[in-house]
DNA sequence: ATGCCGGGAGATTCCCGA
């Protein structure tokens, strides 16, 4: 089972990519992030011609998530239970036994910022009712944009980012709070590449500069930790014609 | 040079992302 995550920054934009990239590679669940579209527009034809069951969570011009997967989804939930939002962050299904969670986390544009006190309210939200999945899904992977790095191996220049936003000690908190539930961060499971990263600035030539964060996370569960077999950043589509700044992540788990 | 790129809204520039 291949379980992957994609921030694709506008799917009206990135649609074609995002269908090409399923032709080859034909993952059982990909959860997407950013859609920025409303659910009116969001393109379930495309996806069922492609073999695809989809659930959405759009919103115009921001935010917006979808969950694919090759056999439906069950007891699908939208954004985070008793957390009031406004934004369409999160969705959830079981899949094949597993429960998946696609999230879109906040920025949270600058430390002392307003938005950065929705992201730490919201992480804590996060937190509080992905406590309560596992408990009821020992299955459970957690995947996403989490927009925080672990630390400096995922920061392309560690020393001048030091303290800025997705590189705080308050973001990293919440992130080791969340393994600290009984998640583990399936990247680090095995060797990878020095300098891996999967968001790379548009800006100053970051990509071919490899000048990048890794703040897109696969977390899976102790039950299931023993069945990932790899974990893997694919830089393909990253290096498109208006690509989107984030690459995908992908999962393998054997049954 | 995060005033740098790119998307969206919708207006001829802005907000936002990371």
């Amino acid at each position: 089972m291949k379980l992957a995550t994609w921030n694709v920054n506008s799917l009206g934009v990135r649609l074609p990519q995002v269908l090409d990239w399923l032709t080859a590679n034909p993952v059982d669940v990909l959860a997407l992030q950013e859609l920025k579209l409303t659910d009116e527009k969001f393109p379930a034809d495309a996806f069922t011609a492609a073999g695809y069951h989809a659930h959405w969570f759009g919103q115009k011009t921001y935010n917006g998530v979808a969950l694919l997967s090759r056999t439906p989804a069950t007891d699908v939930i939208k954004n985070i239970p008793g957390f009031d939002d406004d934004m369409s962050r999160v969705i959830t299904g079981t899949v094949d036994g597993v429960r998946v969670i696609g999230a879109y986390f906040p920025n949270g544009q600058e430390p002392g910022s307003d938005k950065f006190e929705y992201k730490m309210e919201w992480l804590t939200a996060l937190r509080r009712w992905v406590k309560e999945e596992l408990a009821a899904h020992p299955k459970l992977v957690l995947m996403g944009d989490y927009n925080i790095t672990f630390d400096e191996d995922d920061v392309w220049d560690p020393a001048n980012l030091e303290g800025t936003i997705h590189c705080t000690e308050e973001e990293r908190y919440h992130l080791r709070a969340l393994i600290a539930l009984g998640l583990t961060d399936s990247h680090r499971l095995f060797e990878q590449p020095a300098k891996s990263f999967s968001w790379w600035d548009y800006r100053d030539a970051g990509f071919r500069r490899n000048r990048g964060m890794r703040i897109d996370h696969i977390l899976v569960s102790h039950a299931l930790r023993p069945s990932v077999t790899a974990c893997t950043i694919d830089k393909t589509p990253r290096k498109n014609e208006r690509p989107s700044d984030h690459a995908p992540v992908v999962v393998d788990l054997v049954p």
